[in-house]
DNA sequence: GCCGTTTTCGGCCCGACTGTTTTCAGTCG
């Protein structure tokens, strides 16, 4: 996938272009284009010329750029910058209000060129004199340094929800407050989140700004007006609250949900309407007058949309969509009738099979699938084929007990580092369900990863793959695979793809379930349970669909029991097994 | 450099806060 090596290299250019202060409008352009290549469905080395031309932003001249990259390996006007300013320079620009204009000026006067020089020069105070720079603004670069070094950029959102929501508890608790929200990339349910943004609004903000900046998390305050702050909370999260009047509360909520592009794409909008969008409300250009920004509908009404959920505002087509009345019936929680991949006590979970059933019936499930890990799998107490004869005893009868709830029998099987399976089809053909999936040999080239994975697939008792590209957020790059091959396969041999919804896993990532539906792939959104308490993160994994678009119909566990199992045979039948 | 329900040329989203200024530039979201 060069798609996100092409968009840093836009992104560098950008950067230096900005330093070079060349026209800003020319930068825009670049910035817009990495950003959609990032989010991307396809991989840039598979589309038409024709293809490259319909992404938005990319016109003949990047479109030429992205093929010579392709095709060269390189990229000339890219090297070119690179050669004219040091690479160091712009890594300056990591720091927080440091920006193009600072570094240049700073490289000009001093050539410092990495962080560790800057430092220095800051700390010998070398850096006052140059042009708008004094004491403040040197303490302010070596604070700003200190933060780059704890680094933790962004965080997985099961770790920044949680912190949100623990904040506007504490917020509310100590100061007056009539609305308030989680904003940004939390609420579009962005899997890694960067900072934490609240709006909110008061009959008294300077309470709140108070209460805000002394909130017992809070670290270091970076900013304090009197209707935006700024702090940091441990692990050097940022987090900004913006208190406004009643009446904008909508339009600030909108604009601080972003993401940036999409927002972009609304004021654009607005502007050819002779209306004007900010964060304070929609505005008629000619006389200044307020038409709506109490509540975030009244943005999209007065530009004659509907409403677009949040997890879909990434301007991926959303708005194309809503023009067309054509956006999709997002996948609620409410819709899933089950969980397709949890492990008991018979392996590495925490509980029995009768607790863990009994956890899912209570949060609103008709069925699960105990799919303990398979023989290969030791670190895990992965079941003999034995042991699985046993276990599908003790669920038997469980199911002779219960009427209003299933327990399917099922195994998550390894796939082993040569693509053969850890079980023979004569025990797969006796389970309800079989996932399969990779928990070893993580280093393999694409072609063998890639290859490991078809044939698994192709084997006709595999149901699902689960945590198609093994990724453990902030812990593990996903291994090298061609996701398009795998995707295409699924859809070819009716295989199911997981969305896991462990948080530090959420794979699929809302790109690929993205691809998946295009390609008419079933996803099954499965939380992976090892402990009952685990179902809850039911939520985190259904997000990530309604950010691939997904609706009820793509999600195999949206399904009712009946039309479930219908589902799984058709893959057996198809196969000519019955 | 991109783009078109006023346009193939002339536009291109909008505002808060800080630090350094004595009216505003830089940075960020």
């Amino acid at each position: 996938m060069e798609n996100r090596e092409i968009a840093r290299m836009f992104s560098d250019i950008a950067d230096i272009l900005e330093i070079k202060e060349d026209n800003v409008f020319k930068i825009r352009a670049y910035r817009k284009a990495a950003l959609n290549l990032d989010g991307l469905t396809r991989d840039l080395a598979e589309l038409s010329h024709k293809e490259l031309l319909e992404i938005p932003g990319v016109g003949a001249d990047l479109a030429a750029k992205i093929e010579e990259y392709l095709q060269t390996g390189a990229m000339a006007l890219h090297d070119k910058l690179k050669e004219e300013i040091p690479a160091g320079v712009f890594t300056l620009l990591a720091v927080p209000d440091l920006g193009p204009k600072t570094a240049k000026a700073i490289y000009d006067g001093l050539q410092v060129t990495s962080l560790e020089e800057l430092e220095r020069a800051a700390n010998e105070h070398r850096l006052i004199g140059i042009r708008g720079i004094q004491q403040k603004t040197e303490e302010n670069i070596l604070r700003g340094i200190a933060s780059v070094k704890r680094g933790r950029e962004r965080q997985p959102l099961g770790h920044m929800l949680p912190a949100a929501l623990d904040l506007v508890a504490a917020l509310k608790s100590r100061a007056p407050l009539e609305r308030i929200e989680i904003a940004g990339s939390i609420r579009r349910r962005v899997d890694c989140v960067k900072d934490i943004d609240i709006v909110a609004t008061s009959p008294d903000p300077e309470r709140v700004m108070d209460a805000f900046v002394n909130l017992p998390q809070v670290q270091t305050i970076t900013m304090r007006g009197p209707t935006r702050a700024s702090v940091a909370i441990r692990e050097g999260v940022q987090v900004d609250l913006r208190v406004v009047e009643a009446e904008s509360f909508g339009a600030a909520l909108a604009y601080l949900t972003g993401s940036k592009p999409h927002n972009v794409r609304l004021r654009e909008m607005a502007v050819k309407r002779g209306m004007k969008i900010n964060e304070y409300g929609i505005f008629r250009d000619e006389d200044n007058e307020r038409l709506g920004g109490a509540n975030e509908e009244d943005v999209y009404r007065l530009l004659g949309l509907p409403f677009v959920p949040p997890e879909l505002r990434e301007d991926r087509g959303e708005i194309e969509a809503a023009l067309a009345g054509a956006l999709p019936q997002l996948v609620t929680l409410a819709d899933i009738r089950g969980d397709l991949h949890v492990h008991s006590k018979w392996s590495d979970g925490a509980h029995s099979i009768a607790a863990l059933a009994e956890a899912a019936r209570q949060r609103g499930l008709r069925y699960l699938a105990v799919t303990d890990h398979s023989q290969g799998l030791a670190v895990a107490r992965g079941l003999t084929a034995e042991r699985l004869r046993e276990q599908a005893l003790e669920i038997e009868a469980w199911n002779r007990e219960h009427k209003d709830f299933r327990v399917l029998h099922g195994t998550e099987m390894d796939i082993q580092n040569d693509g053969s399976l850890d079980f023979p089809d004569e025990v797969l053909k006796k389970l309800d369900i079989v996932v399969a999936s990779i928990h070893s040999g993580f280093a393999h080239d694409r072609e063998r990863m890639t290859a490991r994975i078809v044939a698994a697939m192709r084997n006709p008792w595999v149901s699902i793959i689960a945590h198609p590209t093994g990724r453990l957020i902030g812990e593990r790059e996903a291994y090298q695979v061609d996701m398009e091959q795998v995707l295409q396969v699924a859809g070819e041999t009716g295989t199911a793809l997981e969305i896991n919804c462990y948080p530090l896993r959420l794979d699929l990532n809302d790109r690929y379930a993205r691809r998946a539906k295009e390609l008419g792939v079933t996803v099954a959104i499965n939380t992976d349970t090892h402990a009952s308490l685990q179902f809850d993160t039911l939520s985190y994994g259904v997000s990530v669909a309604q950010r691939g678009w997904l609706e009820k119909s793509d999600v195999l566990n949206a399904l009712e029991l009946p039309e479930l199992l219908k589902r799984l045979a058709a893959k057996r039948k198809r196969a000519g097994n019955p």
